[in-house]
DNA sequence: CATGAATGAGAGTTCATTCAT
DNA sequence: TATGAATGAACTCTCATTCAT
């Protein structure tokens, strides 16, 4: 049974806003408040044009204060993107224990991809830049984005080999389908008509079946 | 018989770098130095961590002059998005005109899109980021992308209509299209052991035909 | 008894430049010091040859310091102008509310203004080119001086009719008189053998009497 | 008899911008329409707020055009000023060799003066600032400024000594005149209903015989 | 005589970051 | 813990001025 992405989020928005209104409270909330606020403010600017002082207003805090929770703004970016990672390899890691063929995995890894990267960090993940990033920090995103191409990989090589998926350049129908799935975040809406979970189940057959009708 | 995508770039990179060299020439191959040296650090870099003085640098010259053939820094950025989304759109019109499925025109979009986002302004229109833009120029842009979308789904739709392509959801198809092959942008290297167009032809296979397989 | 008017101002004009001596130290006194040197070197240099720097060097602190002050440059200017025009427009909401012919009040007016623009903001306000000002801040300033000399022709207009005042044209009547007060800001010194108020009596005297000799 | 102060300006402003059309022009003439334009815009805007290609764009012509004709843009600054004054000079020339009591000769400079403070050079004369100047060129400038003062100051002290006027401060008589002949140039519009003649007589009027009334 | 190109110097402004409280 | 103040470094952009043509 489907259950709806919008029921799992629980916090509202502005939960975050009212995490500094409390004199005491725990700094793990605040620390959160800091990375959702800002997470939100360079979704919508880009990092760039985002100044720390537009995430300590909208926290209703002052700028110095952010520094108790990260040390730079570099690192409230990179933590965006530890986090976006985060999930997706979790699911990864489910993914890969199954049993199934590798196109079954193949499309578990659609679903499960399409549903992160349309919610917070996910989006965050597919649409951020990791230019901005310098030296170590970028080679860390680098290297777990890679790693997440090489599981998708995985899969599809396991796919050809069991004669689930078609024999073809692996490397390439692996960037196909994460370009596709990727391509959500640019104009999904979660609001929209239909859930990201319905549009995965429709980008995963329009993957696996190809756009060519065959009955003719 | 298919001609390699190198052959056909006839500058060599450093010719934009010697542009200035002489006092006296002409201004718009001036222009067109400033522009690439431009887009070539605006792609390394990214357009926020270039500076006009590292475009300066690098042709050799003031930063004052740049101003000579460009208003300002968003000026030269917006340049690069227009070449790019010109140059697809010419693409777009020839395969509009062309007689044939819609099957058929889908094809023809992977390899002539392929084709250019793989080099110089198509590669900046895929990778770069319009929030960088303000005002009027973003949504310039931000029209013309749109357009491209629907002219894709234009051809999908034709192909449903025609029965080259099987029923499925326009929108989502073009998008899982575009982006699949956008995604070429963060991985294909021209200099690589495939053509550009040889990905293409492979990714419209298994865009079309699908990942499942059917013999069975 | 006459109150010399170098008596009233408290701080020596080297107090400004300790306001930042001490790291804590009430933000307005700062702010008035930023203030005050401004308007010192927009005096001496004008405003277009007046840097930020030099404001800042004279106060030993950094350019952007400046900017927990004010936003911009010209906001320092505005406010000049603001100081100036407030002091004028008080002390015009009290020579209305005398009683007394409308001689006796230009009289009052000669004195009072001319005690005003021998001083920091009032010299400011007729010395420096309100063209200078951008937009709406021009616009401000040039409505509050034309309600200035609102003001005044008020004065000579309840004299002409209460036949204290020769019938004349009033608005010209006005200006000569605003006019013949703020040549004062050109050539009156605070230091020289006169003070203002010793200057100002004059003043009226060759405005009330005119230059012509009568009793022959 | 009086004449109208449009009468005596031949050429129609638009003359100045039609000088480089032809190529070969008398150089006098072009000098004269870039100083001409200069005046305009420097009046309209001030001259920190005019850069030389605002002056070229107006004339048609490229920047480097005007250094032909002035060595840099304070030349052409400096240069409206000394028009200004050699105007006036010649003026207080003919007043001074006039016969006559000095009280006549202060009406005249009224007269004479007010007609060309509201003319072309004679209004950049008064309103702009001449700290803008630099180094000896603002010393000249205030040289000449004050010779105009000397000389209507020599004439009320000749009219003090011919009892004309009345025994006074002549220093701050001679100011308050030319002051108060001066705010013409912030209000008084040729094209209005009254010339500058007749406000130069009625202002004379007012500063001789004063405001009070004197015949009751 | 006139121009297009180029420059050096400097302006105002922004901002991440640190210090002292 | 949190703040207001301050800074240094950087950036875009402007402009008077000078060359070379």
């Amino acid at each position: 049974m489907r259950v709806s992405i919008e029921k799992r989020k629980a916090a509202k928005p502005s939960a975050h806003l009212k995490a500094f209104a409390d004199r005491r409270r725990d700094p793990d909330t605040k620390r959160e408040a800091v990375l959702h606020t800002a997470l939100q403010i360079f979704m919508e600017r880009g990092y760039w044009q985002t100044s720390l002082n537009d995430i300590a207003d909208k926290l209703k805090i002052t700028k110095p204060a952010i520094y108790h929770y990260f040390h730079n703004k570099e690192e409230i970016y990179l933590e965006c993107y530890r986090r976006g990672i985060a999930r997706v390899e979790e699911d990864l890691e489910q993914i890969r224990q199954h049993r199934g063929t590798g196109l079954e995995k193949v499309g578990e890894f659609i679903q499960k991809y399409a549903s992160q990267i349309t919610r917070d960090f996910g989006r965050f993940l597919v649409r951020q830049d990791d230019r901005d990033l310098s030296g170590t920090a970028k080679a860390e995103v680098r290297r777990c984005k890679r790693s997440i191409d090489h599981h998708l990989r995985e899969f599809i090589q396991q796919g050809v080999d069991d004669a689930s998926i078609r024999p073809c350049n692996v490397k390439l129908a692996a960037f196909s389908v994460a370009g596709a799935v990727n391509s959500l975040v640019v104009w999904f809406l979660p609001n929209g008509d239909l859930t990201a979970e319905q549009v995965a189940a429709e980008l995963a057959q329009t993957l696996t079946q190809g756009l060519v009708r065959k009955d003719r």
